[in-house]
DNA sequence: TTCAGGACGAGAGCACTGCTCTTTATTGGG
DNA sequence: CCCAATAAAGAGCAGTGCTCTCGTCCTGAA
């Protein structure tokens, strides 16, 4: 291993440990209260060390973004990956309990992927791959749903306006190797708004007063939506 | 007028000037940003002169946030009562476009109120009957299409635990005059979910590269909701 | 009408934040 | 092996929420 790969494993290291750390204040804080200084003092050095790597506080919150749609991600894909292929409907349901797993077990980075946004605040773009892989994976398996011919069809009559705008979606699914039609979009579209309306309702306490049983709600919930979708 | 209410409204006035600042500058930086010193300089006043009106940032903010929620009250009812009563239909849509009207028109109040919750802030309890006006509003709408015996059933078995859960809700809509089966309170929580789902999507930016007809996908989107839950 | 007590504004100050700049120490690679 | 690149430290700036004190002013009761 040369020379320059030493430094910069221990950079890399280094930069670990810093998101460790700020992870851990995180889910005791939240976002707002991360503060660049308090992960120096617990790392032991100086705020000012802390900026070497990264340049911002802003910086630190987007690779802490990125690490979360990818933590989510990747439980989403084991998730899935567990539940015998020509299952659809087990494979959707799998897909949304493995983001409400993951978002329980880490409210405050599903916060800071999903919440308000930070004002001023753009998404760079290395955010979107990481943020499209739950999308993708549903995607696949309406897709694979649609090939298979299992998909029960209910047209709706879908607005001239509409249908122009989902033209690069048809695309994305046609590379998955399947035709779609423009209602089933609409509907897979609806039930990932659905899947983040219910977490976020139960997770930002909007739910208090209404639901108690939020294992068996979602459940029931998430069913349904797969029926609206055709699973 | 006796003394005592002069100098209370003189406050009051101050406590009104306080929030008006506030809200200003809430619009133009957001909630994370609000600064207590930045108020009270807009005002002429010191900082510490601000705490005679707001104990803390987060009487502030919590004051702000009963105000939203009122404010997105009375955009809804007002919507609302202008659609004619045996519409249901119309009512239930004009309820969602207001919501969505009101959220577009002022993000920043949407986002303190539905966005990621404040770390270690409980709501306070006058926040709830505020917040609870657009629920009122949707709940009124299907219990008068279930008593005028237009609305669409479709019973689905919900579990038993979830059913448990519904009890409090049942003697909410038998208050306001109809006697809705489980089902319906079902599809009524799912509904207003998808509601706060798809304006979050669209206003916390999760939309980008999926839908760019905001407008149309929105009243397409709401308008099979309706039709899921039977109007 | 007087006057005590309460409300109010101002100002200083504390502990904290993000971030920059300069100085010093270290350490890896030619 | 030495030098330049890198890291760390420390001081400092401007900002924050919040507290405390100290005069001032005004009101409501005596």
């Amino acid at each position: 291993m040369n020379a320059a790969s030493v430094r910069s494993r221990v950079r890399a290291e280094l930069v670990d440990e810093i998101k460790e750390a700020a992870r851990r204040q995180l889910a005791v804080e939240g976002a707002a209260a991360l503060s660049l200084r308090a992960v120096a003092r617990e790392m032991g050095m100086v705020s000012s060390a802390v900026y070497r790597y990264f340049p911002s506080r802003d910086d630190l919150l987007t690779a802490l973004i990125v690490d979360a749609y990818n933590a989510m991600g990747e439980r989403v894909e084991e998730a899935e990956s567990a539940v015998r292929g020509s299952d659809y409907r087990g494979r959707w349901m799998a897909v949304c309990h493995a983001v409400r797993d993951w978002a329980r077990s880490t409210p405050h980075e599903y916060g800071l992927v999903f919440g308000t946004p930070v004002p001023k605040y753009a998404a760079p773009a290395d955010t979107i791959p990481p943020a499209m892989r739950v999308t993708v994976v549903l995607v696949q398996i309406v897709a694979d749903a649609v090939r298979a011919g299992v998909l029960v069809l209910d047209r709706e009559p879908i607005p001239k306006a509409v249908r122009a705008d989902l033209a690069p979606i048809r695309t994305f699914f046609s590379e998955r190797g399947a035709t779609v039609d423009d209602d089933l979009i609409v509907r897979s579209i609806m039930a990932w708004t659905h899947i983040y309306g219910a977490i976020s309702f139960e997770l930002f306490g909007h739910r208090v007063g209404t639901v108690t049983e939020h294992d068996g709600f979602f459940d029931h919930e998430m069913r349904r939506m797969a029926a609206f979708v055709g699973l």
